[in-house]
DNA sequence: TAAAAATACTCCATAGGTATTTTAT
DNA sequence: ATAAAATACCTATGGAGTATTTTTA
């Protein structure tokens, strides 16, 4: 154990046993120019602030102040130190309060991800407005990407917040808060000839009958083991008498209306989606579905270690959600 | 004494109670991401170390850390506290460093005062040349002034060192350090009768008695209670059978070779001035006054509690002045 | 010499150590 | 179930108090 004591007190060039504490006295005695009223300012007795600021000097390896029979004054390199001291003080201050700031979650950054057909439905964009307002002083980031993709940059911790529609999968870390389900809408190119003789529902659209999708093609959001939306469709094709043919598995819910716009199929997408590409799809209702098909808008965020600005947001974006069902 | 126990622990707003000690382990655990670890590496137990980063949570009010079963992450605010923190420490480190420069005289900032005479002195700028050259980390400040002036400025503690020729008055706080003696030169206007018939010296000046000037008025540099070369002319005036007849006092010794360049009586000035208005004024060496008469420059400096900026160029303006006489 | 700072000592608050329990996944 | 953090309790370093001496202009 000796040889300890015979080791430098330096480790890594850092004063370690410079102390707030020594610091704090030499701001006093700087400023009293006079140990004893220091001392008494500081609430304490003049030998131990003389040792504290000895100790001090000692550490520091130079003097800071001259003494004089009525006080001490600052040598040059004390004058220099104390207000070097004095400026670091008040960034550890100002430090503090910030990171009291963030962790009010009034402070710092948000990252939201979503899918383009969450992106598609006004809750997202509401409630992100909404935070903004609420949260000024948060700088919100945004990203875009598939259902996959919002769940691995949560998983690995890049974003804080994500909306999707159906979960892609469940994982231990994540929460997902289910904000609302809307009707799903079949989607057919403009030249469909189921178009001819359909009858309209009350609300003017196309109302087709499942039924008569049994040859159609479907274009369909790749889901791994297809749960979700694309179970429920299939589903739904089934007790209406037949087995949907899937000619396409894509990424993003926009391509769907894409692919339906150039001729390949017909689709189901959320009803948030109907102004895309008006000009060369038609959007419909499906007739006597029950269930009916709905899409759900699904907010994640992680189950524990979430941030304070996360769980504000989260907050928020439920509140607007029941808002929404009430009115 | 129990009512203290009641009052907040805060004061001026500053967490009073955090020391330097809790932020290094702050950011050992950070490092670590593991408090155990951490106090391996810190040379500690585990429940010390926990107790610590507690209480450093404690006091700012938010948790720096979330703790999970194997081990701890950051919050947001602790992420962002660590930044700071770091950052605050360098700066702390930084400035230790800064200020052992600054004892050690190899940094910060050395003021410089002289009179105009003294500044004529080839002595005085060699040894701020030579001062600069040596110290190349302290920024020398030049300012100019009468003997009076200078020697303020030294009291005043705006000035680290001054050159000047005779003391205007000695100080308790001051030390004035001779550097040499030069002779005294008299200033004749160009077209006065002396200068016809007068012998030469060996350098070729013209040599003058000062007998010969019983009735020429003198202009001298104003002395309060005339010491110094002052009252050695009016001594060896005396010594030569007459009573001077000062004409003019003034500030500055500058002042004295522009007035008798303009008629109005004649002076004597140190010899490192003869370059002065060459053709205006006829500088001549005094005959036959013992001692001769001469200007001393003096180097200025705080008695106690110089800076060793200071302290430096006063050793090395005396070094350059032995040298020089030896040379 | 007269003030203020430094020294010598004593005490106790608390940082740090040891043993154990609680927590979180 | 297991690793890690938290709690409980003990020890002892060193910061702070009291009395006195030394320093400095």
């Amino acid at each position: 154990m000796s040889h300890i004591a015979h080791m430098p007190r330096r480790l890594a060039g850092v004063y370690t046993s410079v102390e707030l504490r020594h610091l704090r006295y030499f701001i006093a005695v700087a400023e009293e120019r006079h140990i004893t009223r220091a001392a008494a300012r500081l609430n304490m007795q003049q030998p131990p602030l003389s040792q504290q600021i000895r100790a001090l000097e000692q550490e520091l390896g130079f003097e800071l102040f001259r003494r004089h029979p009525k006080g001490v004054d600052l040598t040059a390199a004390g004058h220099r130190y104390l207000g070097q001291v004095r400026d670091i003080l008040a960034r550890l201050q100002a430090a503090a309060e910030e990171g009291a700031r963030i962790a009010a979650g009034l402070e710092g950054t948000l990252s939201v991800c979503f899918t383009s057909s969450a992106a598609a439905h006004p809750l997202t964009s509401l409630a992100i407005r909404a935070y903004r307002k609420a949260y000024p002083g948060v700088s919100v980031r945004l990203e875009e990407g598939s259902a996959q993709a919002v769940t691995e940059r949560m998983i690995e911790q890049q974003v804080d917040v994500g909306f999707l529609r159906a979960p892609v999968a469940e994982h231990p870390a994540l929460a997902f808060h289910h904000l609302l389900d809307e009707p799903l809408l079949l989607v057919l190119p403009i030249d469909h000839p189921l178009l001819g003789h359909s009858p309209v529902d009350e609300a003017g659209m196309p109302a087709i009958a499942l039924a008569d999708l049994a040859q159609a093609p479907f274009i369909l959001v790749r889901r791994p083991g297809a749960p979700g939306m694309y179970a429920d469709l299939l589903d739904a094709c089934r007790r209406a008498g037949f087995e949907a043919k899937v000619a396409f598995e894509v990424e993003r819910m926009l391509t769907n209306v894409n692919l339906v716009a150039a001729g390949e199929g017909v689709s189901v997408v959320p009803a948030s989606m109907q102004n895309l590409l008006a000009g060369s799809v038609r959007y419909c209702s499906l007739r006597d579905v029950q269930p009916p098909l709905v899409a759900p808008l699904t907010l994640v965020a992680r189950m524990h270690q979430a941030s304070p600005a996360a769980c504000h947001f989260v907050e928020l974006a439920k509140r607007l959600s029941r808002n929404r069902m009430a009115g």
